[in-house]
Parts: C-alpha cells; sequence; structure tokens
DNA sequence: GACTGAACTATACC
DNA sequence: ACGGGTATAGTTCAGTC
C-alpha cells in the first residue's frame, strides 16, 4: 500500500515492551490515516579521552551485559557501538547504546555510571522528538509513504478497532514531497457559562464554527420557542438540558472531525470547563479519535490535549509569535480581532442566565457565535505562521503552538544536532536550575544619558541584528567558551574577569548564521513573489535569530552559557561606544544612544554626507556586523527625568520628513495611564514638534485643564488599567489596583493573576491620604477627584515636556499666571 | 503628623 | 519555569524627627 500523507499529531504507546509511534495525519483527498511505526533508542555515552582500545572494548562487553526490570518491564542493552562524535567542542569517542524501551534509557543510563564514561546523554528528548529525529518524519510536510495496511488484523492489540480514522498503516518506507500548502479542517469553539471559574457555574451554551458551518447548541432561552417557535436564528439547537448540551458538543466534533479544534484561552477555560462539567454531569467527554477524554498536563498554564485532534488555543501562539508586533495593549479576543481581522466581539452586558429576558437570549447566542466566528478568522490569519514555525522546529503543532521563544529555540537545536555530529546536552534539571537562577546579573547594554531639549534634523543609524552579529562574529557559544587561555582565543573581561571564546566554529553560531541567511533568502524570495507562506517563513527565521541571545542567558536552556552572554553585551558596549565616538568625531552631535542604536544631530551636514559616513563606518566592521540608517527626523525631543535635571533614558519622540511621530516611552504609550493623560500627552508632543514651540500646546493644555475642573471628562477617560501581575494575597504593598481588585472579588467577579484592573480615583468625603483609599471601580457612584486627576496624571504627563521651553507648567493648572524663565 | 528614602510594583525600551 | 538586562516612575511602607 502507498499513499501520500502529511503527519498531523504524534503520540506513542508500548506493545510487547517496545515503543510504537502512532502518527495521524491526512492524504491528499482529506482522507485521515494512521501511521504506526518505531526506531531503534539509544542513548551516549562519552568516553574519557584518556581511555585506550582495550579498556573500550572490555567496557562495551561490560555494557551489553546489562540487563533491567524496569517497573516490571524486563529489558536489557541490545546493542553498543563505538563512534566519534562532537561534544561541546570536544572531539569524543563515545558509545552508542541501544535499548528495549525509550523509558529505560533513564535508568539504562543510571547503570552506566562507570570508571572511563564521562557524560551519559541523549536520554532526555521524549520520544517522540527521538523518533522525529531518528526516522526525519517531521510534522505537517508530505511524504509518499508505503506500508502494510492495518485492518482488524488485531495487531498492535487491535489498535485500529478504536481508532475513527479511514485508513491504519504499519509503515516501512517513506520520502519527502515538496508541496508546500496544507488545508487542514478547523473546529472554533466557545463557551458561555454561568461562573467564570472553572466548572462551577453552568454551561449555557457552546458555539462552533467551521467551513460552511455555524452552531450555537444550548439548553437556555424561551421553553416556549422551543416546543411552539422556531428559534430566529437558524444556527441555533436546542438541547434540552446540560447534559445533553455537552453529549452534542462531542456529536459535531466526532461529525466534523477536524484536524484542530481551536478556542481562544481554550486551555485556561473552555476546554477545562468542558471537562469539569462532564465530569459532575457524568457524562463522557469522549473527544478523541480513540474515544478518550481530553487529557490535562499541569505546567506553568495549563494544557489540554485531544488524542488525535490537536487542541490549539490560539492566544498563547499570537503572545509568542506577534505580540511584540502589536497595537494591542492586551492580548484579549477583543483586542486581538480588532487588530487583525478589524472586527470586535458583539456587545453584550452579562449577567446570570436567571437574570437574562427571553428576548435577550437571541443577542447572547449572537454574542457567543461571534467569538468562535473571530476565533476562526484568527486562525486562518496565523495559520501560515504556524505551519512554519511547526515545519522550521520540526515538533508537533501541539507543542510549537504553545512555546514561548527559547523552547523554539532548543527544539531547532536538537532537530539538526545530528548534520553537526552533536551529542546533545542535557535538560537542566531542578537543582542546577535554582542554581542558574540565583546567579548574578551580568553587565547588559550601553545607554547614553541625553542633554533634554528639542533638537532639528536628527539622523539614527541601528545595527542590524545586533545580539545575533555579535555572537556569529565572535562565535559566542557554551562549546566555544573556556576559562582557560589557550591559543588564538578571544579574550574578553568582564567584571575583572578574563572569558576565552574559542575561534573554531561551532554548531550554535553556525546554526545562527544559516538562520540569518535562510531569513535574508526568503526575506528576498517574498520580496520577489510574495506570498503568505513565504512572509510566515521569513518571519520565523527572524524571530529565532532575535531570540538565540535570550536563549544562552536563559535558565532553562540546555546550551546555557551566561559566559556568552555576558560577553556579548560586553562587545555591544564596545562598538556602540566607540560608533558613537566615531559620528561626533566626524562633526555630529549624538544625542542618544541606547543598546543597538544612534541618534544624532545632523549640524548642517546633508543627509548624503551621513549617508557616506554610514558607509565608511560599516567598512570597518567585522565580521557580518551591519550599521543601518534607521531614518532622518526633522525634530526630535527630550525631555528630564521627573526628579532632577538630568535627561531621562528610554524617553523621547520623534518626527519624521513624513509628519510620522515615533514615540517611545512617554506616558503615551503606557497602558496604565488614564487616556485623559495618554492622548493629551500625544497632543501635546504632537505640537510642539510640529511647531518647534510651545504656543499652541499651552492653549490645547488650558483647554484640557478647564474641562478636567468643569468635570467635564467622561468616565471612560479616567479610568485607569493595570494588571494584577500576580493572586491579591501575594501583594506586600497594597497600591490602587490591588484595592480595585479585592472590591472586585467582593462583588462576586473572579480575579486572578493576569487581569486588567480596571478603576478611578474619585472624591472623597474626609480627608484621605492614601491614593488608595479614593479608589472606585468603573461602575461605582461617585466624582472623579479633580487634584488626583491634576497633580497625579496630568502635571507629570506634560510637566517635562513643557520644561524644555522654559514653562512652568504647575502655575498653569493653579491657575495662575504663566511664567517664562526669559520673562526674568 | 510631616518628611524621607527604601521597597514594591508596573511597564516600557532594545 | 518556559528569553535577557536597563530604565522610569508611582505608591506604599517604615523609619526619623
Amino acid at each position: 500500500m502507498r499513499t501520500d500523507f502529511i503527519p498531523v499529531d504524534y503520540d506513542y504507546f508500548d506493545f510487547e515492551g517496545k515503543n510504537h509511534i502512532r502518527i495521524i495525519g491526512r492524504d491528499r483527498r482529506g482522507k485521515r490515516v494512521c501511521v504506526i511505526d518505531s526506531c531503534p533508542v539509544y542513548l551516549w555515552a562519552v568516553l574519557s579521552r584518556d581511555l585506550g582500545q582495550s579498556k573500550i572494548k572490555d567496557l562495551m562487553e561490560k555494557i551489553k551485559k546489562i540487563r533491567l526490570d524496569s517497573k516490571g518491564r524486563q529489558t536489557r542493552v541490545e546493542a553498543v557501538e563505538l563512534h566519534e562524535k562532537n561534544f561541546l567542542g570536544q572531539r569524543v569517542k563515545a558509545l552508542k547504546i541501544f535499548a528495549t524501551n525509550y523509558k529505560d534509557l533513564h535508568d539504562n543510563a543510571d547503570r552506566l555510571a562507570l570508571p572511563g564514561i564521562v557524560n551519559r546523554r541523549g536520554y532526555d528528548l521524549g520520544f517522540i522528538t527521538h523518533y522525529i529525529i531518528e526516522r526525519q518524519i517531521a510534522p505537517l510536510q508530505w511524504y509518499e509513504i508505503e506500508g502494510e495496511i492495518i485492518d482488524n488484523s488485531g495487531e498492535f492489540g487491535g489498535i485500529d478497532q478504536e481508532l475513527q480514522v479511514d485508513l491504519c498503516m504499519k509503515l516501512q518506507n517513506h520520502k519527502r514531497l515538496e508541496i508546500p500548502n496544507f488545508s487542514p479542517k478547523v473546529l472554533t469553539y466557545d463557551i458561555e457559562t454561568d461562573e467564570f471559574k472553572i466548572g462551577e457555574g453552568e454551561i449555557l451554551m457552546i458555539s462552533l464554527v467551521s467551513e460552511d458551518f455555524k452552531k450555537v447548541i444550548t439548553w437556555k432561552g424561551s421553553l416556549e420557542r422551543q416546543r411552539h417557535e422556531k428559534p430566529k436564528a437558524d444556527y441555533v439547537e436546542y438541547v434540552k438540558d446540560e447534559a445533553e448540551l455537552l453529549k452534542k458538543f462531542v456529536y459535531y466534533v466526532k461529525k466534523i472531525s477536524p484536524d484542530f479544534l481551536v478556542g481562544y484561552f481554550s486551555d485556561g477555560f473552555d476546554l477545562p470547563y468542558l471537562k469539569t462539567r462532564a465530569t459532575k454531569l457524568k457524562v463522557s467527554l469522549s473527544l478523541g479519535l480513540d474515544n478518550t477524554q481530553p487529557r490535562f498536563f499541569r505546567g506553568a498554564l495549563p494544557t489540554g490535549k485531544i488524542s488525535g485532534i490537536v487542541h490549539i488555543d490560539l492566544m498563547k501562539f499570537i503572545q509568542t509569535a506577534y505580540s511584540q508586533y502589536m497595537q494591542s495593549e492586551t492580548l484579549s479576543l477583543n483586542e486581538v480581532s480588532r487588530e487583525f481581522l478589524g472586527d470586535t466581539k458583539k456587545d453584550f452586558k452579562f449577567k446570570h442566565s436567571s437574570k437574562i429576558k427571553k428576548e435577550e437570549w437571541d443577542s447572547y447566542f449572537e454574542y457567543n457565535l461571534h467569538d468562535s466566528v473571530l476565533a476562526y478568522g484568527l486562525f486562518q490569519k496565523f495559520w501560515p505562521d504556524m505551519l512554519e514555525f511547526t515545519r522550521i522546529m520540526q515538533e508537533p503543532i501541539f507543542s510549537v503552538s504553545r512555546n514561548g521563544m527559547s523552547n523554539n529555540v532548543e527544539d531547532y537545536i536538537m532537530h539538526n544536532l545530528g548534520r553537526f555530529n552533536e551529542i546533545p546536552e542535557k535538560r537542566p534539571i531542578h537543582d542546577e536550575i535554582s542554581a542558574r537562577m540565583r546567579r548574578e546579573k551580568y553587565e547588559g547594554a550601553f545607554v547614553f544619558e541625553p542633554i533634554p531639549g528639542l533638537y532639528e534634523d536628527v539622523c539614527i543609524f541601528d545595527f542590524t541584528r545586533f545580539w545575533p552579529s555579535i555572537i556569529v562574529t565572535f562565535n559566542l557559544s557554551r562549546s566555544s567558551f573556556s576559562e582557560k587561555k589557550a591559543k588564538d582565543f578571544l579574550e574578553v573581561e568582564v567584571k575583572g574577569k578574563r572569558l576565552y571564546f574559542s575561534k573554531k566554529p561551532e554548531f550554535f553560531p553556525q546554526m545562527l548564521r544559516e538562520i540569518i541567511e535562510k531569513r535574508k533568502q526568503y526575506k528576498h524570495e517574498l520580496k520577489e513573489k510574495p506570498d503568505a507562506i513565504k512572509k510566515a517563513r521569513s518571519n520565523a527565521f527572524k524571530l529565532l535569530a532575535n531570540a538565540s541571545y535570550g536563549y544562552q542567558g536563559f535558565f532553562g536552556a540546555r546550551y546555557y552559557c551566561p559566559e556568552a552572554s555576558a560577553a556579548a553585551t560586553s562587545i555591544s558596549r564596545d562598538f556602540i561606544k566607540q560608533t558613537i565616538d566615531k559620528i561626533n568625531k566626524a562633526g555630529y552631535e549624538v544625542i542618544y544612544s541606547d543598546t543597538d542604536s544612534v541618534s544624532f544631530k545632523l549640524n548642517n551636514h546633508t543627509e548624503k554626507q551621513a549617508l557616506d559616513l554610514l558607509k565608511e563606518l560599516n567598512e570597518n566592521l567585522p565580521g557580518i556586523m551591519e550599521l543601518e540608517l534607521e531614518g532622518f527626523f526633522t525634530r526630535g525631543l527630550w525631555v528630564t527625568k521627573r526628579t532632577g535635571t538630568i535627561g531621562a533614558k528610554k524617553k523621547y519622540a520623534l518626527m519624521g520628513r513624513d509628519g510620522k511621530l515615533k514615540i517611545r516611552g512617554f506616558e503615551t504609550v503606557r497602558r496604565d495611564w488614564c487616556h485623559l493623560a495618554r492622548e493629551l500627552q500625544n497632543r501635546i508632543i504632537r505640537l510642539v514638534l510640529e511647531d518647534g514651540n510651545e504656543t499652541r500646546a499651552l492653549q490645547y493644555l488650558k483647554e484640557v485643564v478647564k474641562k478636567v475642573k468643569q468635570r467635564e471628562i467622561n468616565r471612560e477617560d479616567i479610568t485607569i488599567r493595570t494588571m494584577l501581575q500576580k493572586p491579591i494575597e501575594e501583594y506586600k504593598a497594597i497600591s490602587p489596583h490591588v484595592i480595585a481588585a479585592r472590591k472586585m472579588r467582593e462583588q462576586k467577579i473572579p480575579i486572578s493573576g493576569g487581569n486588567l484592573i480596571e478603576y478611578f480615583i474619585a472624591e472623597t468625603r474626609e480627608k484621605k491620604k492614601l491614593v488608595r483609599d479614593k479608589v472606585k471601580l468603573p461602575d461605582e457612584k461617585g466624582e472623579y477627584n479633580i487634584e488626583y486627576y491634576l497633580k497625579k496624571q496630568i502635571l507629570p504627563a506634560v510637566e517635562n515636556i513643557l520644561q524644555v521651553f522654559g514653562v512652568n507648567i504647575s502655575e498653569v493648572i493653579e491657575g495662575k499666571r504663566q511664567t517664562k524663565l526669559g520673562d526674568f
């Protein structure tokens, strides 16, 4: 039997003491295919350098005799081979030790604590990762496969009988096919409940959206209508109770049989809620292709897994892959949909189902359906990215869609080690992680202290891929790092300590070099002939390159190397300072610099002259380091810190030649300031940059101050939003937003870490000193506190800006006559 | 009770 | 537990006078 096949979901099982992989996927006609396969399992034992031939032979004989009785499983070392390998920069002799079952590799490793063996590695990858590496059957790539059909043959304990697939086969051969596209069958879902706390309320309705399919299943709404009328909308389907609702949900999932069941924050809400209610109501939530129920894995965030159908929670992926580009201030479905789909959630004012009026149910159904419609739209939008991420990292989409970038970097490394003949390093375990977390911070990048002022004709240069280019150019990695000096080694001094790095290209910088090359190639191809896949691929490589620096400093990394990070930042400081010096010496004046960028005054030079300088600077840069033009700006504004007269770092505003603003760090870009202050500041910055003086800005400020004093500002514009970063009880300092969160909890609004808390500062009867004593929730009665909003929101937002022009703002706000320093 | 610096907290920049 | 360090700034907390 031969067919084409794309692997979607990977699982494994034991049969007769051996591991078998079970891949669920599709063929090109859309038939669901299950492939059973196995592969040799092994680990590596790195041998001591001084071990002679005969000693090695003796050791191999000894290892071959290892027998294990592991949890009732009789297993043994099946074979031992001697190999020349690379391991962390060393050329080593290593034994490849084959075992019966992957689960026993750990126990085998324990038995290998023998003289002559210095390291044991490669037993902590997980069987699925091991299998993909070993057999090169990567997820979401097309293959032509050949194998033996399993059809009621009772093989593997009759695995095919309990699986709802069209074809089940045992794999013999496979060959990669170059087909870029795959259109998965997708079903999005969303539930509505009476309580937010998992399982504590009833599930009122579930919406489902797939291609040409829209459905809201509910047991709520008018009973009369159920009996006598047809529902208003044809997508609504009534069932008799909550248990029936759950059964109907399972029925439709099975009927549509999607590759992906997709939700938004569904790992944290929808799926666990469904599971909890199903257990309570004794309904089997048998969503799996083998009729099993979802399984949950506890982590920082819980994840819900369904056998054979990949459960995808879009929120996590969007956060990892897109949040750095996003304008949205939260990851809420509403904001994310507005940004990427130009659509928002439907309006519906929540209340307990017992209080919902007969005619209100229809809009609730519509609301519920639309959430699934949005999730469906978002899935389509991000599908090319998820597809390419999965293909590049070569891990199942279930993990890739949930991974952070450090995990992605590591997956990429693990699946590419083979090309470098490299033995995998082990994952740090608990003690090691805590030791790493305790380490001292290393010194970071350089930030230049600006002189506050308004500047004309500003130019900005910045280094392209700063960190990756330093790591590649100077070969900074765990494998190349050495505490001892050797011939030709790079020497970097960090905190009085000397660090050394070999110049022999090691796999980490080499891989990074390839990632950068691939990014360039796909970016180029994208420009030639744009399509979504190329765009996604190019972007994935860009993110991978950018995450590589953080990875080496991350405590959970296999290839953790804070020395490499410290060397990278040390080198970065040298280069940026050199660049600043050179620009100044060329007759320009550097205003500001942060990490990889330099802003400077043109000082009557032309743009062409600046570009010539850029070219000259580039000619003197080593390796793949590169400086580029960020842009020319008509005006730029730098302000003082709130206290004192020194220039504030990470806070500036620029106006491009096209009149577009680039604002960094100011309150206007901070979500924990009220809109009143943010919009006012934004306007003031614009006026100041456009005019080059403060006249119009001052006038505008006075208008707003007047409105505030006359209580003409909307509640929405004085609402402050602050993230509750942890559970309420864990706060040592009780700040205003903690008070607001407590008030919400008193009102039975469920609050947990990660929620955005909204409140405003109100007038109080008695004179209260602390801000937190004036906190009110947005729907509470009360008037806003004029003094607070003037002195604590407006004043700080504009004071430093107008100070640049010598205007004392507190007098404007107090209502006194404005004075300019010039008056004196 | 007013004042002051440290601690805590949130969020930005690159 | 699920990238790093640098930086600003508000509010509370705890100590002093």
